[in-house]
DNA sequence: GCTGCACGGGAGAGCGCTCTCCCACACCCC
DNA sequence: GGGGTGTGGGAGAGCGCTCTCCCGTGCAGC
């Protein structure tokens, strides 16, 4: 009488076992129609709501997932909070992409965060209690160690963007290479002949694909040789790499960064050497995170569907959870090119 | 033996009961300091995980909380994907402010949005699911219908910002009034004395305290008329009441927006009509959101603690899904003055 | 008419934990 | 020495659900 109707309040209001009542909810088995329906009769007379505890103790699922930003931020001990992560709007449409993907399914994600040792170790504990079936990985370092510790957990798991070493888990990414190329094309587009590229760190993958693939494409129209500096995807490495490929040829027109944080550093190097954007260079960057909307001008760059490639992780990793020892799997995404000012 | 051990194995290692196992971890009642080591040495052997499933079916606590932020984003229908959310870095610092809190006590928070009725509705179905104990909502109007209804359902929940109908349920907030105080005070400091404000709407809060914070504090400065034109806090509503402003007052000095997005609308009108900020007309905003950053030149503005605020609301909820029935309580948080460019 | 079998339903055994009883024992006071 | 009191541990009853087993019924096939 306190709390909530259970099963047993229910079969006893529609005349029936619990097990039938049970197998109605889940839509297990065949009932007959009759019966069916003074079931469902009872369950909305009594208000009934399942237990989801009791639910999970027999089924041994939680149904719940957990989306886990790992590595985020290494200034968590100037203050308690776990990261300014958020600040980048990339981790909003993850979440807003997940979130689309599994609310129709009535699940919803478990926020953590995971960028010490400690906050890895609570990600590991949580999922071992089965508070969550499985997690939902975003990194921001190639080299982040939660993949490997979550696959060797034995806990269902899909990353997004290709592990720097190879596990043996799912994870989505987008093609660098293509998206290099539609930056190189657009350049050759807008006839710049001189072009240079300012590239990630080449021990990531992003890094060295997104290099890899502008160089062939630019090969492709007949440029074999593309000057590169490399960043670490930063701003100020961006400025840097900027200030050397200025120094190596004055006379570029066209510069191609491997993301929009070292964009952003290039223009402000550009400027300083009073090259005008996109007159006498065109940039190109490549996340479209916010950084490029906060340029002046405003930066073209190649942009990943970060929604849809949030909502497939979400595909695979249920995918994961209802049948272990599936074989992993990986989904590239095409980018696509957002032309603005800065070409 | 499949799976992970359970209570029992750990008692069977340690030779003793499955009670004094449960009693060990939970730190109930005395134990024998030599029973207890033991116990720790089976539970470490052992690898002992809690199933989080079957202590919830017993204790009807999940140890989990929901994070809802509720009315978000009208434009659900276009795309998928519940919102654009957390493209205001607003929401970041609250789900900052939540995870820094809550994390040291091993509780994550489930991420949900609650835009739509039916969204609504899974929100409360997931509560009185038990999947979580209770829900901090932050909501992006006041007139959100969804802190009534959960409090109707009999849920522990904290609200951030004063409901705009008096409903039973605790909140924290931000002195709007003091808030408005101290951009008064810096506009006379600046030496402004004809100076207007654009007010957010009049039937919420947080609209109604600015305005009459502000001109109680520009009255104690010997200014009893200050004039006022109503926006409803969007951009284009602020650049609509600088317009109206202007046009009463030519020669006005300074002008308090109620929060910044207006102020960004506010600075586009002065532009418009050749006045420099902040040389001919001061400008201060509410909120320190992303705008603030964004504008040009960079907006003065009353910045609240957000990510304290949020913590507190971890703090105030679990006080209240202790302690069922505990009496409501709202916290008042004084807000700062972050001086910038325009003023 | 009997067996075989599909079908629909009930009984009941757990899932792993907490927590209330209850009991054994040691210790103290009068 | 008897009775009270406290202390530490075990036994076992559930929490609400799922799911396997089993049983009764109806119907086709030989």
């Amino acid at each position: 009488m306190t709390g909530s109707p259970t099963l047993e309040d229910v079969a006893r209001a529609a005349g029936v076992s619990r097990a039938t009542v049970s197998r109605v909810i889940n839509g297990i088995r065949n009932v007959d129609p009759v019966i069916q329906e003074t079931v469902r009769e009872a369950l909305a007379s009594t208000g009934y709501v399942p237990n989801q505890a009791a639910r999970s103790l027999v089924t041994r699922r939680s149904g719940a997932i957990a989306l886990v930003v790992s590595g985020a931020g290494g200034d968590s001990e100037e203050h308690p909070f776990p990261s300014k992560v958020f600040a980048d709007p990339f981790f909003g449409r993850v979440a807003d992409g997940i979130v689309g993907f599994l609310r129709p399914l009535g699940i919803h994600p478990i926020l953590m965060f995971a960028e010490t040792a400690e906050a890895r170790g609570q990600v590991l504990t949580y999922l071992r209690q089965g508070n969550a079936d499985g997690a939902v990985l975003v990194s921001t370092h190639a080299d982040d160690p939660l993949p490997g510790l979550v696959v060797e957990a034995g806990r269902p798991a899909v990353l997004f963007a290709r592990p720097f070493e190879p596990i043996p888990i799912s994870y989505v990414d987008v093609a660098h290479r293509t998206g290099a190329k539609l930056a190189a094309d657009h350049l050759i587009a807008r006839g710049r002949t001189r072009v240079a590229t300012i590239s990630g760190p080449l021990d990531v993958p992003a890094g060295q694909d997104r290099l890899a693939g502008f160089r062939d494409a630019m090969a492709t129209h007949g440029h074999p040789y593309i000057p590169a500096a490399e960043g670490n995807f930063t701003r100020d490495s961006g400025e840097a790499a900027m200030e050397r490929l200025l120094a190596e040829d004055p006379g570029l027109d066209g510069v191609f960064a491997a993301n929009d944080l070292m964009a952003q550093g290039a223009l402000q190097a550009l400027r300083h050497h009073g090259r005008r954007v996109p007159d006498d260079v065109a940039v190109v960057g490549f996340d479209d995170s916010s950084a490029a909307l906060a340029c002046r001008p405003a930066l073209t760059t190649v942009r990943h569907p970060v929604e849809d490639m949030a909502a497939e992780m979400g595909r695979l990793l249920l995918a994961h959870v209802e049948e272990p020892g599936r074989r992993v799997t990986s989904i590239i995404f095409e980018p696509t090119l957002v032309v603005r000012d800065s070409s």
